[in-house]
DNA sequence: AGCTGATTGTACTGATCGGTACAGTGTGCC
DNA sequence: GGCACACTGTACCGATCAGTACAATCAGCT
């Protein structure tokens, strides 16, 4: 049931090298538009690679998940030090950076995959798993600000992270399939003011 | 290029029956998860009949989008008498009741295609316009109270319209993947709280 | 009845799918 | 050197994919 993983410095470059064609492959064409085939195609490893580090598709599939997730937070690193409401708006500066900066569609990997997967027994705990632990970043600063005195003592962290979340997702959704990141960046501002609501 | 008209009652039917099951089936599988050969074994119709309405099987989904907007806006009556500040609470009860009663996935169809189609040249802008139809109810419902005075003269309508539908498909898609309608409940009270603060 | 066009059933094609078999090569360790 | 094992290349499998060919049937109209 477990991934395979490499046990040599080069098993692992090539390992890395299927999970990333994989993930850039499926984040424009979904999991179910993209072949194993394509994936060895642009990762320059043969098919033996692929069943060698993993027992099927949809393992390969949740290592794409997992590397979603890692690609999400590296992009927005104040989220790792949220402490200030000042921190906050950097945050959301950070995450409207990234798909300013971008070449490829404006959209959120986890949130691509949500829509295709949300019922697979599998894979969407895992998608599940991947959005609470982005989601519990936000929390965390947010019970920063409540210890520092800065937020209603009276207000719940875990529901204003998860409303904040729910702005993001929305907003990248709308964003995407406008090709125009002003839904982004109004959700953000509204979600940031909703917060803000509850400084104290 | 156009999708091929039934000229028959009995024409009709067949065309109805595939794209019925189509949108059924892409419901939960996705486009690329649901072959036309089990949207023909689930419909009981032929492989001819299908290519006999439909030119191929992008075409087939883009009748499965317009159907889904005709679900969605079916789904929610209240959007098309939106006349009061009343009227928009019952319109997000409307939207948290079709869920509740829900047998399927808790989701938004049109949002899971976006995701999975939302690059795709030819079915994205019918997806985008699909959402500005959904939209524009919304607009329209805030243009009515804000000609009868009850909101802000300097609120936009478009933009307060945009917020409540990244509020929608935040919620539902939160809701989707943690099979719990209370991000979806949550989404809408922040957004029907955000429009009354234009209330005049 | 007989004509006409819409509609239907079924068999088929070549391409691609996910996955397997198996023989080979690279590499560290003794 | 030579053993052990991680790693790799390629050919192949049956199933399924989207799409086509073509003959048969149905139903309205005269």
């Amino acid at each position: 049931m477990e991934t395979q993983a490499a046990s040599t410095p080069r098993g692992q470059r090539t390992r890395d090298a299927i999970v990333d064609a994989a993930a850039a492959l499926m984040y424009v064409d979904g999991v179910a538009g993209t072949s194993v085939d394509k994936v060895l195609a642009a990762s320059g490893a043969g098919k033996s690679q692929m069943y060698h580090y993993f027992k099927n598709k949809e393992q390969l599939v949740e290592a794409v998940i997992d590397r979603y997730l890692e690609q999400i937070l590296g992009n927005q690193p104040a989220i790792f030090t949220l402490a200030s409401w000042a921190d906050f708006e950097t945050w959301t500066e950070q995450l409207l950076d990234v798909h300013r900066r971008a070449g490829g569609p404006i959209a959120c990997p986890l949130g691509n995959l949500a829509g295709e997967v949300g019922d697979n027994p599998k894979l969407a705990p895992l998608v599940d798993r991947a959005y609470r632990t982005w989601e519990s970043h936000l929390e965390r600063g947010l019970v920063t600000l409540r210890d520092k005195g800065e937020l209603d003592p009276d207000a719940d962290p875990a529901r204003l992270a998860q409303a904040a979340m729910t702005s993001v997702q929305g907003g990248l959704l709308l964003a995407h399939i406008r090709h125009d990141l002003t839904a982004l960046e109004d959700a953000l501002g509204i979600a940031l003011t909703y917060l803000r609501g509850f400084k104290r």
